[in-house]
DNA sequence: TATGAATGAGGATTCATTCAT
DNA sequence: GATGAATGAATCCTCATTCAT
């Protein structure tokens, strides 16, 4: 067992095992001796790392808010024109929740204790944020291309990130409700619909 | 005090005191204690009264959407025509966050259990298909008059909560990240384009 | 096992039990467990009548100082002249460590975390402002009657003070360096023939 | 760095930095990791230097024993006369806390482990029985002088210490009790009044 | 019914010590 | 010699639950 410059590697493996555990477990319900054995490490390595278990969770939400945002990066700001971008977008939105189901559970665990961590809130707030910014980012070529009416673009991209997660939501609470590939082209008409396009 | 029929009151003193708490501390860092200290009682009859923390947070729950389910009815069901019902829906569902903030608060947090407590995931499922129900009613209506097209009836209820669920969280979690009286106009106008009535 | 009442009765038997520790292992080697079991009650209960374990200690050493307050109250307060009175005072002093050795152990143990506790260093600084005000008490009544000059009395409490806790402290660190039943004679000597009483 | 030699020089790093932990945070309180970063080196020093924490402990306790004694035999052993010494010793002794408070704070922490550690009761017995056959010797001088009875002498040693360390206490734990350089002559007056010098 | 004292398992955290590098 | 990552037992404390009153 190395020894030396494992800082990274170790922390990382507890940050994984953390997110497993939240998973499997709960946000609520999972000791930091379960994150350890889930780990393979001992409690002790935990401490050395983390300041305590309230930072490690932080760490592990700013973790999974990062991944979450580099594939938005790397998916959709290659495509050129705001049409494709905002469709890739929706599609990516509308994906997640089948692609990478856990990033829901990790993310409603944090999302019901924001209200009493405000650290936790803060951090979700600007993750929120971002999501819409990267939505305001490309209805701004649209208006200026004079394709979409500026008194639409004004809420889009909180109505954008709405509808895909409260599609996500539904459907993680009860996969049976509705199909969610299927829904994604209603998801897309409806934005559609709104922005109504010019020719 | 009458020692006779209290069973109900005392429940409700202490299903009530349970949400406060839930607003207050959050589902997962209050004590029995807490609750029975809120309730002016003693832990002992909590557990006269429910069989243990769990049931007793299970009932919380199915309070708090039995409530929500009386207010729609109250409000949406003695309007005559589909497309009032529907935009009072939303209007109400719209207007969640503002009016009943602690409603989302304790949604949340049950939503952060739900993956990893079936029984509070059946109450939720339960709880969005009732939601989404109320909305197919609607529509029906709207879809034997020929008002509306079919395919379009297929995701409209599922859509709809989403996108007053997907508001109503981004905005508790930052209320300065839009007007959420002023989103309502949106909301409504992306709904109506989207189903886009036959006249 | 009555369930009512007790709070006098659980608390006396937890600091009790601690004093036995402090004996025993000492203040800084016993742990909330030791204590529990000493007292032969669970560790819960002890955290049900005190905040923490800090504010068990706090109480320990309080009650061990009011009792050794009492005692010199009782012994010494219904002599009559002055020079009784302090004589007896000495005699008391010099007598703690051999009738109650375990009040040197625990005294012992507190001083030692005094400076780094500022309320252990007040309680014991009280303690000591006390034993030197009863004495100051006696002298002002040997001033009064013309027995004691009053350029004699500014230092007296301190250094009879001093005098009993310093043999009591060699004594208790290692009895084989003197008698101390027989260093009682030179205490009171060394005292007297400070004060040299006027006739 | 020299890495031959070093011996020596990292014990004294590694003790003095023990020494001002003890004094800033206390005996039991702090860690060996708290000394290693005081000392500016790494844990694993600490064990290749001292066979355990206890064992370093042990070794700050008996230098600071030494340093004691070497301060004594500095400024008192040059003086001619068994008089001057005596008083020069006292002086010593009194001074202690205001020229070298942290002594007294590091003394008060080892006495508190004193009953429940053999090998800390012997050293500091030791150094007790050291300081009072310093005294024993002057005063020797002084009755084969035929100045000082024998009778007084008995005692005189273990008395001039308590006084000295009971007056060092009650001032460390609280210095506006009384004034310690004024309380110097007093006790040099009590000790002179007790032998009583025969002219 | 109602109380709250009592239990003890379990949780977060610390820390002396070891050992691969 | 020197480092500090790693261990895991032990510590303080909390809390759901029970039960004598």
């Amino acid at each position: 067992m190395p020894k030396i410059g494992m800082e990274e590697i170790r922390k990382d493996q507890v940050i994984k095992a953390t997110e497993r555990c939240i998973v499997e477990k709960g946000y609520s319900n999972m000791s930091v001796k379960d994150i350890s054995a889930e780990a393979s490490v001992s409690t002790g390595i935990i401490y050395h790392y983390f300041k305590n278990k309230e930072d490690l969770l932080l760490q592990v939400i700013k973790e999974s808010f990062r991944k979450s945002h580099e594939q938005v990066m790397e998916t959709v700001e290659p495509l050129n024109n705001f049409e494709e971008k905002l469709m890739k977008h929706i599609e990516n939105i509308n994906r997640v929740p089948m692609d990478n189901p856990d990033f829901y559970t990790v993310m409603l665990n944090y999302l019901g204790q924001a209200k009493n961590n405000p650290e936790i809130n803060g951090i979700i707030a600007k993750f929120f944020k971002n999501l819409r910014s990267y939505i305001a980012q490309y209805i701004k070529d649209g208006i200026e291309l004079g394709r979409l009416k500026p008194e639409k673009a004004k809420h889009l991209p909180a109505l954008t990130i709405a509808l895909g997660m409260g599609i996500g939501m539904q459907w993680i609470i009860d996969p049976e409700s509705f199909d969610i590939a299927d829904i994604e082209k209603s998801y897309k008409e409806m934005i559609e619909s709104y922005i109504s396009l010019e020719e």
